[in-house]
RNA sequence: GCGAGCGUAGCCAAGAGGCCUAAGGCGCCUGUCUGUGGCACAGGAGAUCACGGGUUCGAAUCCCGUCGCUCGCCCCA
């Protein structure tokens, strides 16, 4: 037997409650923001990605799913949402449009990863993207976006971690200067984080060991190494948030895996935290982006965050999530006859709009009340020789358990007249 | 990529070397109820016990490998 590949899932009809439940609040966020939708290609040039993710990130190193096409090109397949539309900025000379540009999108993601709950090669991403505009308001605006957009959901008691991360200029500088700190420190340090001193001081801000931990409260930080026009940013976006009154946690520890972040870096956390994929939507400002891909200077800022970890969180806080619309008749039919009729019957109540499945006559007409029963269908249409013969239906409401015999006319006419 | 746990029908799950041609529950189908659901009762279908190899007279049960899931590391949504 063939399964799903590693790290990908089906999506049955249960689970699609959820999507749609996310995609219209997202959607309906997204357009009352200003945001207009955008699809690229599931696959883009490689060099794309090693260009803007950045050369020595885990992505880019070992999670791509990268290959050669027939015609020899190198081709990705996204591992992620923001270069894609980077690319489509420049190649559609959306600059000519008034900015800033503002783009949502939903799409599938791939990185060759090790699955774990909450973490799979295949996922799937909404997120933002506004390009055109440096303003510290504009980081304001995409970061209350996501924020309502997880109240909106039903997600309460999560938490938004907030950092600046600096440029390209200052970041080099705290990196040394935590460098500097660390090794000072090395006797108390975990071996994991010996490591990590040369490879990728940043992350041993994040070490989970008790004694680093303590080490990295006082380590140096990032915002303390701003230049001014970095700091300036870093002040206004914090009056902004307060102005807006959006809870944020400044997190020093918050650092990003992609290499073109600078400045702003966000997270949100549900506050119960489940394992250690715990973050629903991570984002930041990417000034140098554009630039790194040939474009001319234009900054941005946009967020992801991932359906499946979403649709995780609202099942653990059992959100209720409205059921997906299911047809308001089943068409039973008795007797051999009767199919012809109860196939057109069915016909007609969907395009009187109100929709119908036609039960399967094979059964015995107890059987066909069981399968309504069963499917929640809230009425039944029932025709049987003596209905046929005379021109009528019997419609039976399945909540109140009574019915009522119907000239055939007369019950489509009232369908009509009052379409659900 | 590294470390750990797990894998019995669509789902939950008993079982710990022969009593397993694998219990039970949910769900599905049928009947009791000749054209009327939910409840109850009865019956039925559905499992090469993840896959492959090994040990043994005998393996769902022990060993090895593979695959998958879960947890941690790494990283991220």
């Amino acid at each position: 037997m063939f399964q799903a590949p590693r790290g990908t899932a089906d999506r049955l009809p249960a689970e699609q409650k959820y999507w749609r439940y996310i995609e219209s609040k997202a959607v309906a966020l997204a357009q009352s923001y200003g945001f207009g939708r955008i699809d690229s290609p599931v696959f883009e040039d490689a060099g794309l990605f090693v260009r803007s993710v950045g050369e020595g990130t885990d992505i880019v190193e070992k999670e791509m799913y990268t290959f050669e096409d027939r015609g020899g090109d190198l081709v990705t397949l996204r591992p992620e949402g923001t270069a894609p539309v980077c690319r489509a900025y420049l190649e559609h000379g959306m600059h000519n449009l008034p900015q800033p540009v503002r783009l949502y999108y939903f799409c599938p993601v791939f990185r060759y990863e090790r699955p774990q709950a909450g973490r799979f090669r295949q996922h799937h991403q909404f997120g933002v993207e506004v390009l055109g505009d440096a303003n510290p308001a504009v980081d304001a605006e995409v970061i209350e976006l996501a924020w309502r957009l997880m109240h909106s959901l039903g997600l309460t008691g999560i938490r938004l971690l907030l950092n600046s991360i600096g440029d390209r200029e200052s970041r080099p500088q705290h990196v040394a200067a935590l460098q500097a700190y660390y090794s000072d420190h090395y006797a108390s340090l975990c071996s994991d984080c010996r490591n990590r001193l040369e490879r990728n001081p940043l992350r041993l801000l994040d070490c989970k060991a008790e004694t680093c931990r303590s080490l990295g409260d006082a380590a140096p930080r990032s915002v303390d190494y701003l230049d001014p026009d970095s700091r300036e940013h870093w002040d206004q976006l914090r009056e902004y948030l307060a102005a807006l009154a959006i809870p944020f946690q400044v997190d020093h520890r918050l650092v990003r895996g992609l290499d073109y972040y600078s400045r702003t870096v966000f997270e949100i956390q549900p506050a119960v935290e489940g394992g250690a994929q715990s973050t629903i939507c991570g984002g930041g400002r990417y000034d140098g982006l554009m630039e790194q891909l040939g474009g001319r200077p234009t900054p941005g800022i946009g967020f992801g965050s991932g359906l499946e970890r979403l649709t995780l969180n609202l099942k653990r806080s059992e959100v209720a999530v409205p059921e997906e619309p299911s047809p308001q008749y089943l068409v039973a039919n008795v007797g051999e006859a009767a199919r012809g009729p109860a196939l057109e019957l069915a016909s007609r109540i969907r395009r009187a709009g109100a929709g119908a499945i036609l039960s399967s006559g094979a059964r015995a007409l107890r059987g066909q009340m069981r399968q309504a029963n069963a499917l929640g269908i809230p009425a039944v249409a029932i025709l049987g020789d003596d209905e046929i013969s005379r021109g009528e239906v019997v419609i039976r409401d399945m909540l109140t358990s009574t019915q009522e015999t119907l000239a055939l006319s007369d019950f489509l006419e009232k369908l009509t007249a009052s379409p659900e």
